[in-house]
DNA sequence: GATGCTTACGATACCCGTAAAGATA
DNA sequence: TATCTTTACGGGTATCGTAAGCATC
């Protein structure tokens, strides 16, 4: 068994039981890795992969066992070389933040900023998906960090906290008919045509579900991934929007207004997260603490640690 | 970085940095070793060990951090094999049960006959250890399994569950004065010698504090490890014993009475306890049902993932 | 002087990539 | 037929063990 077996397995599984792509991923060649694989099945005397004649088409249930053990020890062979770093360039390394528009946008640019003048050195990478992609990121490795509303609570691979709160706003074009009705109800938003987010993405979920409660069914005529797309369709006069609060900014949007919506729609929480057993640098700790002084390298620690002392339900 | 080098360091550090050591416990050359090492360190780029001149003393602390992470991914390498023979062998290969004399000796025997008729293919290797080197053993994978009154609760890397709960018993020859006393108390019995185990085993520690808060200082003359040297003394009229109940014997034990003391001393609850991250292969959650029938697999299973579902302390 | 670590060097085994052949869609 | 996997084979590299050289105790 060697590291490269492991690998082969991992990335294997990953590109749907491809092995010519697996070797192009890995810079190596198909009949490499054809053979670890071979290697690896006759040293542990079973078969890892289903196979239909020369094809492979998924894992055996040794092999989905197995599989989970091996990206173990791959986040671990990644997490020996990140401590390395941490001790040999101290300020110095990269860090990669996997976070939504949304946060990129309105969030984080305070926290960047600071962060950049304390670890100039460090090269951050901001990287910008969907919730679902930064979950991904952060499971196989290629994040560090992710932030955003959903898809990061609940999952029992990550740790999570609490970032902040915020609510929706409703944005119409300046001199709209609901700029009039004080204070503003969910009938009466939802007389018009809307534009808001994509399932999915910035609390859109929080917003179909107080419709649905209160029992109105809003005709939702456009979505998007980011409130300056939805902005921009706003003041094109294509419907009233709702998005994310501080998406709004009274100054570049002279066109538009924001109606007060606090009491409409339910509080959003945008949460931090971090992989279970991934190594994160000092810096890393301290991009969080600039996030939220709160959340204090200690308290993520704590977090992190496996289970408070105790033992087991007894 | 490869196994080899992986193996050499978490050696090293077992073996009290001895290279010379850690290459016969490899089967390997002490160069090789020296050379595994070097190159290990010079791929991460620092030193992961305190030399003096050309002697290793100790690890440096991105060492220890490094050891850690090592640790696990030598234990990951172990379950991929363990798995690996849990399906293909079903009913066939080791487990390693770690535990204390009276557990082997009083509670195990009716286990162990029940475990052999079931699996009669599974090599079952009964190892007989002290508390601390039952620990060990578990954390260093020697073990699959451990039993026993102490040293297993609250260390963080174990999950335990109370396997049964027990009491002391206070032992006397045939016809001694203290058979009259009834009910026993702590005072006459701290009026003669005492005979009983040696400090960190099975329950010597309640022994001592139950004496403590009573304000007696007993007369301990002789401690033993395990509770038939204890007998053979007592019979021999050196003293009183103080053994675990279910050590007598009426049959066996003539020479002896055991008087009744449940009100003397307090409860002692042995645990089973097996290492986080450890594979266990199917038969073993079959012995830990057998030692207690609510510990079916689902409820050890349960106890051993990483936490249970939730986020962080928020 | 005994023990222990490092370096040098030759043999071996392992890993990789090319190429050809066989299987699958 | 095009795509994909396996097998065969040769070249290169890394690993291993012997042996010699040097520190440390």
């Amino acid at each position: 068994m060697n590291f490269q077996q492991l690998r082969i397995i991992h990335e294997t599984v990953r590109r749907n039981f491809n092995l010519t792509e697996v070797a192009n991923a890995l810079f190596t060649s198909q009949s490499g890795v054809s053979k670890h694989i071979k290697d690896l099945e006759d040293e542990l005397g079973l078969e890892l992969f289903v196979r239909k004649g020369k094809r492979l088409l998924g894992l055996t249930e040794p092999g989905r066992e197995l599989s989970a053990v091996v990206d173990r020890m791959l986040m671990d062979a990644r997490n020996i070389k990140s401590i390395a770093e941490q001790f040999s360039n101290k300020d110095h390394g990269q860090l990669t933040v996997a976070t939504t528009h949304t946060q990129a946008r309105y969030a984080l640019p305070r926290v960047v900023t600071r962060f950049k003048q304390a670890y100039p050195r460090v090269h951050l990478m901001l990287h910008q998906a969907s919730p679902g992609e930064i979950a991904a990121m952060l499971l196989d490795g290629r994040a560090d960090i992710g932030i955003a509303t959903e898809a990061l609570a609940g999952v029992s691979d990550f740790v999570s906290f609490p970032y902040y709160g915020w609510h929706h706003a409703v944005i119409v074009p300046a001199g709209h008919a609901l700029e009039a009705v004080t204070p503003l109800t969910l009938e009466a938003v939802a007389e018009h045509p809307l534009i808001t987010y994509h399932e999915g993405f910035t609390g859109r979920a929080k917003i179909d579900e107080t419709f649905a409660q209160a029992g109105f069914t809003p005709d939702i005529v456009m979505s998007a991934l980011d409130a300056d797309v939805i902005k921009t369709y706003v003041e094109l006069g294509l419907g009233i929007g709702i998005v994310a609060s501080m998406a709004y900014d009274a100054e570049r949007d002279r066109a538009l207004r924001m109606l007060p919506s606090d009491h409409l729609f339910g509080e959003n929480v945008t949460r931090i997260a971090v992989r279970r057993g991934h190594f994160l640098r000092g810096f890393a700790y301290r991009f969080i603490e600039l996030c939220a002084p709160e959340l204090s390298e200690a308290v993520v620690r704590g977090a992190l640690r496996p289970e408070t002392g105790s033992d087991g339900p007894f």
